[in-house]
DNA sequence: AACCATCCCAACCGCAAATCC
DNA sequence: GGGATTTGCGGTTGGGATGGT
């Protein structure tokens, strides 16, 4: 069984010695690693140079944190994983000098056993049946504040991804945003406290926001937002539309929930007039011919027979946020 | 002390996406 | 455009470390 990438040579395997170490570092320093093939190579070892690639990224980088992880690593992992599943080196984006392979073996070897001890599926976060857990595991789901009862979102988003995309996938009709009776104050890591209407129409709502300079996601039901990139331009939310993952889009509740910070309000406020009289008007124009010639209304179901989903992306790009929806089956829209 | 079971994590593997030519 | 190569990712494994008997 050889390596596609070195497969004349005969190339060491295993661990790696503090001499090879020391060989991979050097050369790497002075010379950067270039093209990870011919590394071995150039760097007189006798690997192959996806070993040396590995061996760099998951051990030998400089700016790689060693030792355990702390309680805040530990909560952004759970965060993030209830969102976005099993993609380890997204998740470990969020956690400076972790790597993919660091946070998959902590999820496996710990966090995941303390989701089961706590009664928590890890795979879903959803509460598992009285018969999949232990008395002894419903117990010890007593100390368990941080966590809320999964929500349908959850369960529904995991679903989409398990299942091939030519069953009926499961999806949720939101109702009519309600108006906003009260709000709530956030903490977000990159700027003051801000305050967004309450949620209480869908309290388990969550979503990911993304354009090609942040990330951010929002749950309603625990309240945290993380932060993958320093935000350089502003999020902007049309019509309440809710991201969760790069595939998924749900109707929000119809409420923007980030304040910019303050050096960006006034380029903020110029983009966002702009962007939503871009929208509005591209909206306008089209959206009769590609609602097919549906009355969009608030909470109204749309699907790829009766909506151009290129629109939808075409919409989102010209607001600045990255959108691939051309997976998805149907999602519910607001306005 | 010896044996065994379990844990942990570095490294490997296969696959898919991206890039090169 | 398409085959070859490289890169990146997630799942899995092997073996050293640790703990229990």
């Amino acid at each position: 069984m050889g390596h596609h990438c070195c497969s004349k040579q005969k190339v060491k395997r295993g661990l790696w010695s503090p001499e090879e170490d020391e060989k991979l570092v050097k050369y790497i320093t002075t010379h950067g690693h270039g093209c990870w093939s011919s590394v071995p190579k150039r760097a007189g070892l006798q690997r192959c140079g996806k070993s040396c690639r590995l061996r760099w990224i998951n051990y030998l980088r400089p700016e790689l944190k060693r030792g355990s992880f702390s309680e805040q690593e530990e909560r952004m992992i759970i965060d993030v994983h209830r969102i976005i599943g099993n993609r380890w080196a997204q998740i470990a984006k969020h956690l400076p000098g972790r790597t993919d392979n660091e946070v998959k073996n902590f999820w496996n070897s710990c966090i995941k056993k303390k989701l089961i001890a706590q009664g928590l599926d890890p795979k879903t976060h959803n509460l598992l049946s009285p018969h999949q857990s232990t008395s002894k595991n419903n117990h010890a789901r007593n100390d368990l504040h941080i966590y809320q009862e999964p929500t349908s979102i959850f369960s529904v988003n995991s679903q989409m991804k398990d299942e091939p995309m030519n069953t009926s996938p499961p999806f949720i009709t939101l109702p009519p945003p309600i108006a906003n009776t009260t709000s709530t104050q956030i903490h977000t890591p990159f700027h003051e406290p801000m305050t967004i209407p309450n949620s209480h129409d869908y309290p388990n709502l969550a979503w990911t926001v993304k354009d090609q300079n942040l990330q951010v996601s929002f749950d309603f039901a625990s309240r945290f937002s993380i932060e993958s990139a320093p935000i350089t331009s502003p999020p902007i939310i049309p019509s309440g539309l809710g991201f969760l993952d790069e595939n998924l889009m749900w109707g929000s509740c119809g409420v923007e929930p980030f304040e910019l910070p303050r050096q960006e309000e006034m380029l903020q406020q110029q983009r966002e007039k702009k962007a939503q009289e871009a929208y509005e008007a591209e909206f306008d124009e089209t959206n009769k011919m590609k609602g097919g010639g549906q009355e969009m209304q608030t909470g109204s179901l749309f699907n790829s027979s009766n909506f151009d989903l290129d629109f939808v992306e075409s919409t989102m790009s010209s607001c600045g946020m990255y959108c691939n929806v051309s997976s998805m089956d149907q999602f519910a829209w607001d306005f």
